[in-house]
DNA sequence: GCTTGACCCTCCCGCTACGGGAGGCTTTAC
DNA sequence: GTAAAGCCTCCCGTAGCGGGAGGGTCAAGC
């Protein structure tokens, strides 16, 4: 017979979880003295204790302990209970896989954005430019500018772990329109996926008007001004849909400042 | 201005965690009334409710998110708190990748053990059998035959993924000792490894009488008296060391029953 | 027999991130 | 004016203990 602390320096488990399995009823004294209320182990409870012990280094929540003493005297008697809780670990560690790729998609997504802010910086210029063909998946909605972000929610959900750049958007109105506005939300891709919903395809090169528009998105009309004047000038007839690349823009997590957003505007010129 | 309750449908936190944030101090109403104590939120506390949510579903905890609130307008801010973030969750995926691990080796063991015992339920009877040489990493000590166990917990830690096989013990006594015996808990392994204080090598193929006790280690020399008059009616000198197989013994997590244990006991001869 | 120090006891609070519910105001709609 | 819906605070529960307060018990030495 042991007292509580030299049981505890024989199985290894500290006075207070010796005492906190008793009330929970996992591992009880072989004598309790009625009087003092001391606590007194035997050799039977070492072996409990050695059980509870593997099992709670296992992970083994306390409940489930409990079931497995009550139920199995071997560990072949065991092996469904280590193979349902592998199960459930299983799911944890997807989960925690899952999360870690997100993070790495943040971090990596970010770290483009810096670099390509710090290519663009130097030149806030008009220019014309040939743009390369690119993979997309696309969502098209009819509505309201300001839906946008949950177009964009939903296409990067199902595409999630393909995505290759930066978000864009094609606009098939020729104009600015409050409500039931034409556009489509999407994502570069780096190999075709099927998403039901989403439309998947190669965007076609195109030589376009381009722009590097610095600041909120409420102030795009004074930059796409700019633009459509040069084109005019030029003598360009503008083809659709137009698009705008989100250089820097609302980040994943934070908003962000505005005023340091960077919307490339392209506006395709049509071939003569 | 919106209420609790509506601004709960306009950022999918519950009402109950944003009491919990307000109270926690990273989410503060925009106005809360003085009188009746209601809550009001406004278009600020909508951004920081998105951050939020983001990093709740990174499983960030709540102190890491009002730290990141205070230090970060960005994104590009976050990427440090992302990076350490996901070293947390680097380890607690390799903790439960270990533990499933573990479970799979004392699943994958108790299946073998089972069909060990299938395999040698027929004969308990004396057999003259040649041994295949196999690689073991052992553990040579001096003392009481009760300190085995501790031996090979600590062989099992240091080869642990390695183990090939069932337990076994070398005896280096001609006779059985109560103190001051020499004997070595080993396993055998898959490949060599270096595992210091651990002695690591082929065991040698050999001539053996076998037999095949069933019962608790205490009455073991029955088991041996009989291997021993078996040889000494062949005339056979005997070898040393001496091995015990242990086919079914104490489980990883249960001792199990000892009325049911097999233990395999090889006797070398000694080539003529 | 008495003291002292080590050991043990039973509460109670703390941690995470809320959920559930009781009991009682306030606001809003009809 | 009234009723329903919405909101408030306060308290308890979760899993598995650790820390500590305040007080009883045990064994040994004098």
């Amino acid at each position: 017979m042991l007292s509580i602390g030299e049981f505890s320096k024989a199985c290894g488990l500290t006075v207070k979880a010796l005492r906190f399995y008793h009330e929970r009823g996992v591992l009880t004294p072989a004598k309790v003295d009625p009087h003092s209320g001391y606590r007194y182990y035997d050799e039977h409870n070492l072996e409990t204790a050695h059980v509870i012990r593997a099992l709670r280094d296992l992970d083994f929540s306390l409940d489930d302990i409990a079931q497995v003493l009550e139920n199995c005297d071997d560990d072949r008697d065991a092996v469904a209970y280590l193979e349902n809780h592998k199960r459930q670990l299983a799911e944890k560690l997807d989960h925690y896989r899952d999360l870690i790729h997100k993070i790495d998609r943040l971090v990596t997504q970010q770290q483009q954005t810096r670099e390509d802010v710090a290519m663009n910086q130097a030149s806030f210029e008009i220019e014309e430019r040939q743009t390369e063909p690119m993979l997309v998946a696309g969502l098209r909605m009819t509505g309201r500018y300001c839906d946008m972000g949950k177009g964009f929610g939903q296409v990067a959900r199902k595409v999630g772990r393909h995505i290759a750049g930066k978000a864009m958007c094609l606009y098939y109105d020729g104009e600015y329109k409050e409500e039931g506005a034409d556009f489509e939300p999407c994502f570069p891709i780096r190999k075709a996926v099927e998403a039901e919903g989403l439309h998947v395809r190669e965007l076609p090169a195109a030589r376009c008007v381009t722009l590097i528009h610095r600041g909120p998105y409420d102030t795009l009309s004074r930059s796409y001004a700019r633009a459509l004047a040069y084109a005019k000038d030029k003598g360009y007839e503008l083809d659709l849909p137009s698009r705008e690349v989100y250089l820097k823009g609302p980040g994943m997590i934070f908003k962000g400042n505005p005023k340091k957003y960077l919307t490339e505007i392209q506006l395709p010129i049509k071939p003569t």
